[in-house]
DNA sequence: TCACTTCCATACCGAGGGTATGTAACTTTT
DNA sequence: AAAAGTTACATACCCTCGGTATGGAAGTGA
């Protein structure tokens, strides 16, 4: 190993531990996922990873966030090629449910993040990426005075539950367009005057 | 003591200890309960938990189910004082909101059910129970031909992030109409003919 | 009453999260 | 450039806690 500055030698090696936690947590969950393990597919051994992170907690939040920040990346780009900001919040949603396919993303951000995080520092940490994202996009298409925060937050609750149902299907890719349609179809309630009280 | 049956003997114990178990994993969560913790406020010890319940986790479902059935009569009674089907689920809903101001429901339905038993095995057992309801209640409004089934969910998921939501809040009670009527906006989804494609 | 089962307690094991300590690699000071 | 100090990582260890093995007490069927 060639002379490396202190600097690179932490980014390396944590960004080793994040890839490997990112494979480990994403495979077999939070509490199947051992600390030395992680640091085994990583190259190293559990000091290494108890000195760049506090805990195992930590370290998932670090997963956590670099899974978040692919995603809003995934979900911006997808938007942008949409002038219309009914077809980009559709596109949007399409492209998170597509996103839901992929294991690993389901397991970190839908089902262990809030047990291990916490609700609100999960919400918190969305509030930056996923859920800002989403958020415009249903500001862009609400006329009325109505909260986006409040409104846009349900629709992700929908979005999510959305996607585990989609995962859970046989033939996913078969069976978005119709779930993409019942999405649509409460995306087209942001448009309406209140129903009843 | 005086003489007992096995039954009632074996009825008690699992009763207490279930009761335990709901007390404290609804307040410490499901990692940070230890199961003789769980036995000690039931007045045993850990031996006769593990005698009744194979393991953690299945102590855990079973705290769970109950936490279920007591929901799903909640709403049931609520929504049975109403004869208007509209008025009737948003009865319910309204009702399962203030069920979600109680922390315990929170962090053993919302937060560790899906990470303890996975989310496939929670929609199973809430398919006899929340979500039935609410899928009765949906088919009661819906005129076209979409999927209750879907649709209910994705209204289920809405729900759970309001109940979160509201949690949240500063002031519950204060803000629940405000949330109540966005779940309505999204329940008049229902009643529309689909938006676009 | 005597075998048999069920219930629960006590004692123990092993995995894994976290810590303490030592050593090698880099950095700063003089 | 060499010593002094700091950072990066490994090794060894502790301790909690989930789970098991074993033993005895309470209840059940003959």
């Amino acid at each position: 190993m060639i002379r490396r500055t202190q600097a690179e030698r932490s980014d390396a090696t944590t960004s080793k531990l994040v890839a490997a936690a990112q494979q480990l947590f994403g495979r077999d969950g939070y509490a199947a996922t051992t600390i030395g393990a992680v640091a085994t597919v990583a190259g190293m051994t559990k000091g290494a990873a108890y000195h760049h992170f506090l805990n195992k907690a930590t370290l998932f939040r670090e997963v956590f966030i670099r899974e978040q920040e692919e995603i809003s990346a995934a979900l911006l780009s997808a938007a942008a090629q949409e002038p219309d900001p009914w077809a980009a919040l559709l596109r949007g949603c399409q492209t998170f449910l597509e996103h839901c396919l992929d294991p690993g993303f389901r397991q970190i951000v839908l089902l262990d993040g809030p047990a291990v995080l916490g609700w609100e520092a999960v919400r918190e940490i969305q509030r930056d990426h996923t859920l800002r994202v989403l958020t415009e996009g249903v500001r862009a298409v609400t006329a009325d005075g109505g909260d986006p925060g409040i409104r846009s937050q349900l629709i992700f609750g929908a979005l999510c539950e959305a996607g585990m149902l989609l995962a859970r299907s046989g033939d996913p890719r078969g069976d978005l367009p119709a779930v993409v349609t019942e999405a649509a179809r409460l995306l087209s309630s942001l448009s309406l005057e209140p129903h009843r009280t």
